[in-house]
DNA sequence: ATAAAAATCGACACCGTGTAGACTTTTTTC
DNA sequence: GAAAAAAGTCTACACGGTGTCGATTTTTAT
């Protein structure tokens, strides 16, 4: 976790296998986009990295197992995009900002996001992995809404059970959206912002 | 669609096939409940309906077109209780109304309503199903938006837009809910009422 | 009663999966 | 820089699920 461990002399101490597993994630994430999960063989994505079948299992015991690692590498990047996030003392601002954020995030990562959302059922590994990324967001959420004067505490109508509404709400509505177009993801974002505003009393 | 055609004597003309593509479509939904989609095989269905994988190839032209008859079954049953259900000229009325039909509908139909947005992506007779229900819903959160005052037109902050977004909202609300427990979904009705009233302005 | 239609079966060919064992390349160690 | 170990790669195989076909039996209509 700490590490990085610079390799002692200047070159790199990066085993082959490294480039491969790179190699076989990008491609899955290419062959995701074109021809989605169920389409997608085990031999079409060892091609695509340019090894036969026998050598990506070396790697990863199964295309489930290919997937998580890659939703894995998505997912770190979203965790590492909230922690940098300014914190901001207005709700409002609060609220723009986190959906600013958002969109951009599906922006990139929309592919993948969905792939790991669709599978969160059947793989649970991703499921895992999706719920915690969830997590964080409700958490993110219910502290703009507490913030904002939503009473907290465990009612159907408090900060934290709102919260988890609203996520979803923002999961779906941009899971559809990023599959339009990027204008959609942005009115999309923006519906969002007026119920989050809304449903927390910061609109007149 | 009008007939029925009440047999001429007083036997059933009902063809020995109706029976089995009865029997087939409730043991897949069973199945489904035991084993998920992934899991369960044409071997599965063919042997819980008492007939052989050749058998089955006769009705259905594969597991896909058996859950989707399944799916169009079920999403048939939820068309029949929109229609029925009894207009009211009260916002707040209309809203927890329509929610107390769609926990009923999540209590008894949540399985096959879970399995039908999982596979919407994947199996494309299911996503226009389920796309034609969305649409039923958003029409008619549409319509209490409007009569509460929200001004209708195609900006982010008006009546339709706000009507997908809540729409997306509850549907994944109550998917996650159906999944826990009946309180749950009555949890989850309940913060979706709040918030839907809410952002419709009728909330003091 | 008989002919047509509906339903059922078993066998087969195909395709994707995952495993095993032999072989080659890269890295480490002395 | 040679030998040993570790890492990486390949081909071949066995398995399980799918969908199709032609033969056969059962049901329904006349």
């Amino acid at each position: 976790m700490p590490g990085h461990q610079p390799p002692r002399g200047r070159r790199p101490a990066e085993r082959k296998g490294d480039v491969r597993e790179r190699a076989i994630l990008d491609t899955c994430e290419a062959l995701l986009a074109r021809k989605g999960y169920e389409a997608m063989t085990v031999g079409d994505i060892a091609q695509g990295a340019g090894i036969t079948r026998g050598a990506l299992y070396f790697y990863y015991g199964s295309k489930q197992e290919v997937v998580t690692a890659l939703v894995a590498r998505t997912v770190e990047h979203l965790w590492e995009r909230s922690r940098l996030t300014a914190r901001t003392d207005d709700p409002r601002e609060a609220v723009t900002a986190a959906l600013r954020r958002t969109v951009e995030l599906w922006n990139e990562h929309g592919l993948v996001m969905r792939t790991a959302i669709d599978l969160s059922l059947t793989v649970p590994p991703i499921g895992e992995l999706w719920d915690h990324t969830a997590d964080l967001f409700i958490a993110a959420i219910t502290a703009v809404l507490e913030r904002a004067g939503v009473p907290t505490g465990a009612a159907p109508d408090q900060a934290p059970a709102m919260a988890r509404a609203l996520c979803w709400m923002i999961e779906r509505t941009f899971y559809h959206a990023s599959q339009e177009s990027r204008e959609a993801l942005q009115e999309a974002s923006a519906t969002c912002a007026h119920i989050w505003l809304t449903s927390a009393g910061l609109v007149a």
